[in-house]
Order: structure tokens, then C-alpha cells, then sequence
DNA sequence: ACGTGACAAAAATACCACTTTTTTGTAGCA
DNA sequence: TGCTACAAAAAAGTGGTATTTTTGTCACGT
């Protein structure tokens, strides 16, 4: 079975049995438009690519690392609207994500996948700024540090 | 000026004109733990260390972009405890947040620094592990992925 | 110029009940 | 096997209100 024909694509247990998802959920999925089977037979079935599978594989670690379907959902609508000619947004990006939030490497951007909002804060450049604007400290500034000793912050807990 | 003595730190003027918080805020944050200044005259004036602008400029960028103060609070605590020979988690490294979270680069890892909780989820390693647990299909896929639409774009994630 | 304290406004958060979404189960049917 | 439909349980989102945090402004002392 494995070299006559050509694959026409995963069955829907053997997506489950790959993803670890339910059959149920890829059912609501495919009829909720979260992640769709890229082709159907002609009886109606889901037939999944490879490349759902990769989409259905990140959806399934990003619930499993609690961000929620209806976020999912944002972020792939989100997503679309930066690459309008992918149909698995999920497919073929780098996601960093936490319980809040998802977020997407683009062209050495990070993206929020959630409201588009773009940005990366590189710490290096602050202090080019600072150098920048206040040359004169510069060399002076390089042995003053060394006169501070490494001691630790504490943050008071109770204020937060 | 420029090169007389040895440089003893910022002044509170000083740090306002460099990074533009109000000097409202830098006593506040000096009262209530945010970022200290790392030494203090005999007078009890504030005398902040290049380090610290650093740091000071990073929660600037921070609120700026939408993350409130109490969720930054809450990441120097979390770092502290990845970091925790450091006094200023923010002056060191790479940061990328978004109105919800903040995350830190380190070690290429991403952290979470509000949870401490890190990941980073990468597709690329997912296609492997499809991969692997289905080889026969390998070849086969990669013909039936040919009937769907072009895959365009792969992500080129500067390096962490 | 700097720090402190007091008062008040603005911003963010926490907590509550309420609604919607998501998941899951079951059964029938091709 | 797989899809659909109906139903119920679980999870997440929504909106209003109280509470806390943050910031601005002013006065006073050093």
C-alpha cells in the first residue's frame, strides 16, 4: 500500500491517529472553518494534505499550550491578511505562543497574530540610542559601571 | 565636562532628559521596586548606572507599546527567578511583547516572562516528527503535495 | 535640583453573573 | 468508516462594577 498510487490525501483516522486530535473536533473544525481538508472525495469525506497536517499539528499544540480555539481562530484570520495566498497560515511559520497570546515570525518580525501589531524590541539598539545621544558619557560611562556591585533587585510582591 | 572625573551616575534630571519617563515615575518605581537606581548619594539622591538606562528604556518601550506596568512587574519577577544573578532582567536581553504578554529571548529559548513559562513551537520540527511516524508516506506525500497549491513562503526567523 | 507626602484623576485589574463557543456523547444513515 | 443532527456538559468570552495601581499636581523641606 505504501508505493502503487498516488496519495490522495490522509483519512480522517489516520489524522487522528497522527495528531492525536479527535475525530470529533476535526469535524467541527472542517465545518466551522478552522482548519479544512485541502480536498474531499466524492462522497464527501476529508482527504488532508501534509500540509494540514503541519497546521493541524501547531493548532493542536497551541490548545495544548492553552490558547483557546476562538483565539486560533483570530490569529489564522489575522494571518490571512499578511499572506492572502496561504490557505494553512499555520502551515509554514515559526509560532511562539503562550496562554495569551500567538505569535508569528515573519521576515525577522514578530507579528501578533491576534491584532496584526507588529514589533520587536531589541534591547542592543536602546543602547546605541543612548550612546548616541549622550557621546560624551561614553567612556566615562564603561568605568563608572564597573563601580556598582552585581547586588540583586528584590521586587516587592505585595505590590503587585 | 567630558572627561575630568570618574562618572558616578546618572542623575534623576539626567535619566528623564535620556529616556523621557517623568521624574514622577522614577521615584515611583525607585519606591515601589521596579527599577532602583543602583546606587544612591549620601544625600539620598538617585544615581542611576548605564545598565539601568537600559533597563529604564526598556519598560519605557514597554508601556509605550501597550503593556502596563504591573504585567512588567510581574516579568522582572519571572526572570529574576531564570536570571537571578542579574539585577536588571530587562537591560540584557531581547524582548518582544504585545499589549498581552511579554516575551524574552535567551538561550534560544523563547520565555514567557509573566508565567516564566517557556516554548517555542516549531513547525519545521513538527513535519519531522509526521514524518517519522508515518515514513512510508514520505515519498507519497511529497507527490500528492504537488497537487495542491505552491507553498510559498519560508520564514527566515533572525537568530535569537 | 531632589525627595517626600498628600490629594485626586486616570488606568489597570479583579470579581461577579451572564452569554456564547467548544467539546463530547449518542444515534441514525450512506 | 465517515458524515450529520440533536443535546448536554465544559470551557471561554463578555460586560458591568468594585478595587487597586499608577500618574499628575501641588506644597514643603533639604
Amino acid at each position: 500500500m505504501a508505493n502503487t498510487r498516488l496519495h490522495t490525501g490522509f483519512s480522517r483516522q489516520q489524522v487522528v491517529n497522527i495528531t492525536g486530535l479527535t475525530a470529533r473536533q476535526l469535524n467541527y473544525w472542517r465545518r466551522t472553518e478552522v482548519i479544512k481538508p485541502s480536498a474531499t472525495t466524492q462522497g464527501g469525506h476529508a482527504r488532508y494534505s501534509f500540509t494540514d497536517l503541519i497546521a493541524l499539528k501547531t493548532v493542536k499544540q497551541l490548545l495544548d499550550h492553552g490558547v483557546s480555539l476562538q483565539k486560533i481562530r483570530k490569529s489564522i484570520l489575522a494571518l490571512l491578511q499578511y499572506l492572502p495566498l496561504q490557505q494553512q497560515p499555520f502551515s509554514e511559520l515559526k509560532v511562539i505562543a503562550t496562554g495569551d497570546v500567538v505569535l508569528v515570525f515573519h521576515q525577522g518580525m514578530a507579528l501578533d497574530a491576534l491584532t496584526g501589531q507588529e514589533w520587536i524590541l531589541e534591547v542592543a539598539e536602546l543602547e546605541k540610542e543612548i550612546v548616541q545621544q549622550y557621546p560624551d558619557t561614553l567612556q566615562l560611562v564603561v568605568e563608572q559601571d564597573d563601580l556598582f556591585e552585581p547586588n540583586i533587585t528584590n521586587i516587592d510582591r505585595k505590590a503587585i
